[in-house]
RNA sequence: GCCAAGGUGGCGGAGCGGCUACGCAAUCGCCUGCAGAGCGAUUCCAUUCCGGUUCGAAUCCGGACCUUGGCUCCA
């Protein structure tokens, strides 16, 4: 089966082929640490995450890069005002960042590099392209003269003939031979930090810093690069023409982007005062994964509106495919291996490929595995599955979740001795049909945050705050 | 104004020329000592509108209307 992504500077989907059959190299947009992200930006990690499960589970090796922009003018100047020094103030935002991504099960990139760190690779690039005269100086700065770049505005596909100075662009502080040139140095400021390098005093530009960082990571061309829409331009047209600029080399193979989220169908923006953070929603009372199952759930290039009805459904959908997974492992019966099972693992399996296999069609990918359990539990419950076909569907869910990510078995172990004797003592109640001791019991067990649910095949629990 | 994506049932959200997507919610029923979970049924022709192509269109083509976003160092 092939794997085919949607690239947006081609504007289709293409069959992903990597440059190394080895290695699967992916650049990935990180956050800028000035503040905590909120859940639109967390989406677009989410969505880098489900892309690298994938291409793992099609058997690629994945080296995956995210930067942490911990330099540009907000991060300098949030610092400034706490009286804190850059580094200080960035490590907090870094490490709340860290912790978002943990609570979304975001698996970990290879590297992080930070801006900071890598300001060394970045003069080289500038200076590289002052001697290819894709940039020139003014004043201690350093610009990128974007008419020297014949492809300009592919990817965005944007005509530059139609950027009017004064109107769209804003004139800048510096001065610039052409408004829509875009800075790749700047000059050293008063009360800024700043670095000693061979162009001069100063700090890079913004979009410098991807181009340097994915190049001595990943090499001058990368697979995947993904980021939001909104880096679509000008940030992602800028490393494009400052990477081929100064490799000579395609930069990207494939360009993804993740599609806003919106709230009440509005971006979120401070100044709409919409922002939402992943720390208001478990403030809220919900799961972290709620929200990780609602960001899978929908398309990566839909616009998602994100509304508080929304997680509270995402909350109960994950209940449901909870409750599927926790009964099967208990599952037993003197039922034959069904061939229909059997069947059935193997075309949801096939059916769950085949959707991501189409640009990551996680919505559909979700129908295949709804439908398997709606025809398990019926299953289940007229005890006509074999105890080794409820493990094999088990496995499989097991195995589509390594890419998911959402469920949460209960733990088996770790039931203290008192809790177990209680509970065996409250199915001798029940089997003697003393449903008022019965009943205590649980209220008691429930206390102490374990849930009961009696089946056919026998008592399951469940810890309350996994529930 | 220019550019891009999109308009599907109560809500969310697939579908890319023919077959009930799927999920959530609601109602009823089955099961159950109870609860929970699960199962089944139902929520009238769900596909923005108008033309066209076709034996057949949510799906292709043309037009209209509407929404969201980009064109400002916002994922």
């Amino acid at each position: 089966m092939v794997l085919k992504l949607y690239n947006t500077l081609s504007g289709e989907k293409e069959v992903f082929s990597p440059l190394n059959d080895s290695i699967v190299g992916i650049y990935s947009c990180g956050p800028t640490v000035y503040d905590v992200a909120h859940i639109g930006n967390l989406r677009a990690y989410v969505f880098a995450d489900v892309l690298r499960r994938y291409l793992e589970l099609k058997g690629y090796k994945v080296k995956q890069v995210m930067n942490i922009t911990d330099l540009d003018d907000k991060t300098i100047r949030a610092s400034k005002e706490q009286g804190v020094s850059l580094r200080e103030y960035t490590d907090r935002y870094i490490r709340f960042f860290f912790n978002d991504i943990d609570l979304l099960r975001i698996r970990r990139a290879d590297v992080y590099p930070r801006v900071t760190e890598h300001i060394k690779e970045m003069v080289s690039m500038v200076k590289t392209l002052l001697d290819k005269g894709y940039a020139y100086r003014k004043d201690g700065s350093v610009y990128y003269k974007i008419q020297a770049f014949r492809d300009y505005g592919n990817l965005a596909k944007i005509d530059l003939s139609k950027i009017k100075a004064g109107i769209t662009v804003e004139a800048d502080e510096y001065e610039k031979e052409d408004v829509r040139d875009f800075a790749l140095w700047k000059e050293k400021k008063e009360g800024e930090p700043f670095w000693e390098t061979e162009i001069g005093e100063g700090r890079p530009g913004w979009h410098i810093e991807c181009s340097a960082i994915s190049t001595k990571y990943l090499g001058p061309t990368v697979d995947i690069h993904t980021g939001g829409v909104d880096n679509i331009f000008p940030h992602h047209q800028n490393e494009i023409a400052q990477s081929e600029a100064a490799t000579g080399k395609r930069f990207v193979r494939y360009w993804m982007h993740c599609e806003h989220l919106l709230v009440n169908n509005k971006k979120m923006s401070k100044s709409l005062g919409n922002i939402i953070t992943l720390e208001s929603i478990v403030s809220s009372g919900f799961r972290a994964d709620a929200l990780r199952y609602l960001f899978v759930s929908s398309h990566y290039r839909s616009k998602l509106n994100f509304t508080w009805e929304s997680i509270r459904h995402a909350e109960n959908t994950l209940d449901r495919l909870n409750n599927f997974i926790e009964r099967l492992p208990g599952y037993e019966s003197d039922a034959l291996d069904s061939e229909e099972i059997a069947r059935l693992i193997r075309s949801t399996q096939e059916r769950f490929e085949i959707e991501m296999d189409n640009d990551l069609n996680t919505p559909g990918a979700f129908a295949a595995v709804f439908e398997m359990i709606g025809r398990v539990n019926t299953g289940l419950d007229e005890a006509k599955l074999s105890t080794q076909d409820a493990r094999a569907v088990h496995e499989l869910m097991m195995r589509l979740d390594k890419v998911l990510d959402i469920l949460s078995p209960g733990k088996k172990e770790g039931l203290s001795e008192e809790i177990e004797a209680l509970i065996e003592e409250r199915e001798r109640a029940r089997r003697m049909k003393d449903f008022k001791k019965a009943d205590e019991i649980r209220k008691r067990l429930e206390e102490k945050g374990i849930v009961l649910e009696d089946t056919r095949t026998g008592v399951r629990w469940m810890s309350k705050f996994i529930k």
